[in-house]
DNA sequence: GAACCCTCTATTGTATACAATTTAAGTACG
DNA sequence: CGTACTTAAATTGTATACAATAGAGGGTTC
């Protein structure tokens, strides 16, 4: 994408996620032209991208609405993504290269780093969390799968319900990591699908309860 | 969408579909507007469109290309489809109506008449099985996995090679879709889902095959 | 004749005006 | 009152002109 539909695209998806809006409410091309500074040309391209993520939606007349999400939505959310991703990974642990564990051995540290302190650094985590498994998908070499893997993208309730999770639940994660890691070096294909499985499932059932906790 | 961006589509679709151009080949949005009778804009709308189906392709410049696809890429493409579209199944075992499946044996019959014939009516054949697929889609009743599913639809390769399956291929095939109802009247997810899983497998030999013997 | 630079052309990106459609608001009529 | 009809406003869709960028070709220099 061209440079002003880039930039609508990040601006329109910053406010989406920063909570500045509600589920539900109401937005026009025009206004989203105003508040990126672009016209409503490359807005629309970016209110495309959006849609097909679903993090905005239109109605029957294509009145474009901030996307609700419920709780079943997010768990087939993350039943898809655990189905693909765990693809993802058995694809990558066939095919991955060293340089590429570096890196997420790299990424890792970061996040654990993110996780050891007192205070836990979510945006750190939520960002280094994010690179790991962008890698992988990286790694399984399928264009297809990346395509579909882009539209399933974190919500914007997951990213803030982020901030009330337990320090336990962040260093598991930080472990699942590890154990990824772990498989990719034995290139056990089986192995890494199981564990991207867990992972993910977990981290489901990690939303939930900070959910319901916040209730 | 809009008539002019859907008719956009439509005919660029069939022009793909239709083998007219070759894998490869550069497009333009101008010469694109010229074959569909609309003006840039909607031609760019559809083409986006048909980028997320990955029927076309842009290169580093964003200049627009007929998509080749490999034989690995369509067994990718199988794979995908198998993981979701068996979710799908096993959901819409669970969430199916009355109607849904008296319309799913509606088309099955007539996708049966298609392949019963001495000569197949391979155009009938592939319009029931697409409609039959979606009607699964819908009763799985998620947007979400609904609008993932669209990204994986027929290639032109595999439309095209159709032509070439043999009566016994088209025949299990029918043969397939009525376990699948049998597996819905039953709403038993796990048996749907395994139907759907061999029926997708077998269409990826059926298609390897029949290209195997094209050349 | 090969490498580099320059210009011209082809192609995609953006802004804007206008058209089509949908929603909202009034207003008349029962 | 309320219901239906009419008109106005809001919103999205389309066409088109112009801007930005990438590619191709041609010429110059060594």
């Amino acid at each position: 994408m061209s440079r002003a539909s880039d930039t609508a695209y990040d601006k329109i998806r910053g406010h989406l996620l920063s909570g500045e809006v509600s589920p539900g409410e109401q937005l026009t091309e025009e206004r989203l032209a105003e508040i990126t500074g672009v016209s409503r040309t490359p807005v629309r391209d970016a209110v495309r991208r959006l849609e097909s993520e679903m993090l905005l939606v239109r109605n029957e007349s294509k009145r474009i609405f901030v996307a609700d999400w419920s709780r079943d939505d997010i768990d087939e959310m993350f039943t898809l993504r655990q189905m693909l991703e765990g693809h993802a990974a058995e694809r990558a642990a066939q095919r991955i290269t060293q340089e590429q564990i570096d890196h997420l051995e790299e990424v890792n540290r970061e996040l654990h780093e993110a996780v050891e302190l007192a205070e836990p650094d979510v945006a750190s985590f939520l960002n280094a969390n994010r690179i790991f498994h962008e890698i992988i998908t990286d790694a399984a070499q399928s264009p297809r799968l990346k395509q579909v893997l882009a539209m399933l993208v974190e919500t914007p309730v997951v990213l803030r319900t982020a901030r009330n999770y337990s320090i336990n639940d962040l260093q598991q994660s930080a472990r699942d990591h590890d154990e990824l890691i772990s498989a990719f070096r034995a290139a056990d294909a089986s192995w890494a699908r199981a564990v991207m499985g867990s992972h993910l499932r977990r981290a489901f059932h990690t939303f939930a309860d900070a959910t319901e906790a916040a209730e």
